[in-house]
DNA sequence: ATGGTGGAAGGTCCA
């Protein structure tokens, strides 16, 4: 059994549904995990994803902010909200696919502009809530599981366009990319697109909104993310990004990355 | 150091 999976920060669900439409037709994924939906659940467009295919949804969002789903052609089961760092934001929700696999959608914060947690308290944030999530994934280790999101940090040199002058830019600063990485440590994590691309190659899934030229400045990051424990590496058919969906019309500044296990 | 754009708002806040 095939399974195609894709995330994507929408930058307002209501806002994408015409690019939702056109990936739902041009590469047809099984499941959309969705990030930065920023609607409340009462008005979520649940019927319209539903006649794209998707008719099991787990939603869980806030009015203007955040937000998260999960939508998909299969049933889902055992679905499930988590709160972190003390708040409620709309974060995470994960569930279980069949065969037997759990599947987490994560939008971690931002974390502001100025990379110190002592006078920015979204990069204190940001800091406790990857901190939290390291804790909560060393003790699921055995999972078989899939993680996806918008992860809002660029672990590897090649995630970014200029290694050097992001160092001191939040997404890429040395502290996060160790926390990031002490949470794939400690829960078992492998990074699946780079299972499939060398760390010699430049990846990105976001360009800001204020390029001129997006495209041809090219100064993107790879802050979108699709994780697998090592029981399904043996199912990974491949793992890429869709870097042409950041020239569609009307488009989210982060582009879909999507995922084909054969399980 | 600042501004550039986009989304939800209908103030600004956030990315």
């Amino acid at each position: 059994m095939r399974i195609r999976i894709a995330t994507w920060n929408v930058n307002s669900v209501r806002r994408r549904l015409a690019g939702l439409k056109r990936l739902a037709k041009e590469v047809s994924p099984d499941i959309i995990c969705l990030q930065e939906t920023k609607v409340e659940d009462a008005k979520f467009p649940a019927s319209e994803i539903s006649e794209l295919g998707y008719q099991n949804q787990v939603i869980y969002g806030q009015k203007s902010y955040h937000g998260v789903a999960i939508c998909s052609r299969y049933n889902l089961s055992d679905s499930k909200r988590r709160d972190w760092s003390g708040k409620i934001e709309g974060r995470h929700v994960y569930c279980r696919l069949e065969p037997n696999i759990e599947l987490h959608n994560f939008y971690i914060p931002a974390g502001g502009n100025i990379p110190d947690q002592d006078v920015n308290e979204k990069f204190l944030h940001k800091l406790n809530f990857l901190e939290e999530m390291s804790v909560w994934f060393a003790g699921r280790r055995n999972a078989r599981a899939i993680l996806v999101g918008d992860l809002n940090v660029a672990p590897s040199a090649n995630d970014v366009w200029s290694h050097r002058r992001l160092l001191d830019v939040v997404s890429h600063t040395p502290i996060e990319v160790a926390a990031l990485k002490n949470i794939m440590a400690k829960g078992n994590w492998v990074d699946a697109v780079r299972h499939f691309t060398p760390e010699t190659k430049k990846l990105f899934s976001w360009w800001s909104y204020r390029a001129h030229d997006w495209s041809s400045s090219n100064r993107g990051r790879r802050l979108d993310h699709i994780w697998v424990t090592p029981s399904l590496i043996p199912a990974l058919d491949a793992a890429w990004i869709l870097r042409d969906t950041r020239g569609w019309l009307d488009p989210s500044d982060h582009v879909p990355v999507l995922l084909d296990l054969d399980v």
